[in-house]
DNA sequence: AATTCGTTGTTGCATTTGCAACATCTTTAA
DNA sequence: TTAAAGATGTTGCAAATGCAACAACGAATT
């Protein structure tokens, strides 16, 4: 278990994480490509740490349309109960994106008064929220593409946040075609059509997953 | 100033209120139903504390659709910094509901090592991560309604949500009809159009801001 | 090397949605 | 009280989108 890099261990010592996962009774697993790691319909009262590999979180409704709601890189975080109401949950899943390892702590270890009130714990709980002021602002980037009334201009905004967060015209996309679609919620044919477009019409120019935008 | 009831000063006495108040150098404003309080597109380094009404982030796009991404109801918080990224924020305000009262506070005040290191300095701390783990509570909750992929779904999503909440299939919208189209993100007439359907479906009870789940 | 599986590109067609325009009703302001 | 402004309900029409189906391509597996 190697969470020396990860964002709730930032700033603690290798051996001091060795001690916490320890006290926190962590436990690791592996999976696959398109292994479901948990469902957030049930009572998911622990917090998942990527080690290795990347996840999302998914949303599949009964027509079984997928919507990707968060991407999750190596070193993040997830877990319902510090981002979803109690309430939420129907239908939404952590899916792996390819090969992973997690690192899974109960939630109330990263809360609970440590009998032994170390310094360290307390740096947890301060990189929780980093975690979650960074999780927000994923999140309300996401809003705010997905307020967007047309497939184009769900595209161009999505383009336009990872546009300015690389300080480039030109970017990598952190996803496939497919999941890019299911980010942006619609239908993935009708999102091929209108990326299409515009590139006839000369807004953007795109290979593979790079995109740049032409204005 | 009173913010003896707001989320940011919860467990505060009073009379440490005041003080840090002064200390933080917090101004109040009053606003109108309709007012601008601040655009997002300018660096906002400050919180805002709704003191008194009621308001909205709202975003605009360029055909002049207006978008809700947050309903903030009095005593809580609004601010940029905290929950959008630097690169987002254009077209987004916050605007008043109805006659309001904000207090605002430059954000380095909260998050400065006071030199008098004093206790409540911490609560507010504190707090903020409270206000922030339940910003992400609400925003995820409006992405998995933004995430559906017709007005029905969308509309049904948000109903489940709120009556979720209130634990009851019956409720009160917290907001107008216009409101409600502008915060689910589609064309108001035809949100009522298919209110109009899921009635006659026997799906829901509508009566004023009134909503019932027939399920 | 062959096969399978998943991704991407494409298109016709039906449906949904947005837009514009207007009538009615309600609330606010003069 | 009246006028004005805003909210709500309604509808026809055009445009955007979803859906289904299939072909082409590429990567992974046997």
């Amino acid at each position: 278990m190697n969470v020396n890099n990860t964002y709730l261990f930032r700033g603690i010592e290798e051996n001091e994480c060795k001690r916490m996962l320890k006290c926190f009774q962590a436990e690791e697993k592996n999976y696959k490509s398109g292994d479901i790691i948990c469902n957030y319909s049930e009572k998911t009262d622990f917090i998942g740490i990527v080690t290795s590999g990347s996840v999302n979180v998914v949303r599949g409704d009964e027509n079984g349309n997928i919507s990707i709601l968060e991407h999750i890189e190596e070193n993040g975080l997830f877990g319902k109960y510090f981002i979803y109401p109690a309430s939420a949950g129907e239908g939404i899943y952590v899916v792996c994106d390819c090969a992973c390892t997690a690192v899974f702590i109960e939630s109330f270890q990263i809360t609970k008064r440590c009998s032994k009130a170390c310094i360290c714990h307390s740096m947890v709980v301060s990189n929780m929220f980093d975690i979650v002021t960074e999780k927000s602002k994923e999140l309300s980037s996401h809003l705010i593409v997905l307020s967007c009334r047309t497939t184009r201009e769900k595209l161009l905004c999505c383009f336009r946040l990872l546009s300015a967060q690389r300080q480039s015209k030109s970017f990598e996309l952190p996803f496939s075609a497919t999941a890019l679609a299911e980010y942006i919620c619609v239908d993935r044919s009708a999102m091929t059509r209108e990326l299409k477009k515009m590139k006839e019409e000369g807004i953007i120019k795109m290979n593979k997953r790079n995109i740049e935008l032409l204005y």
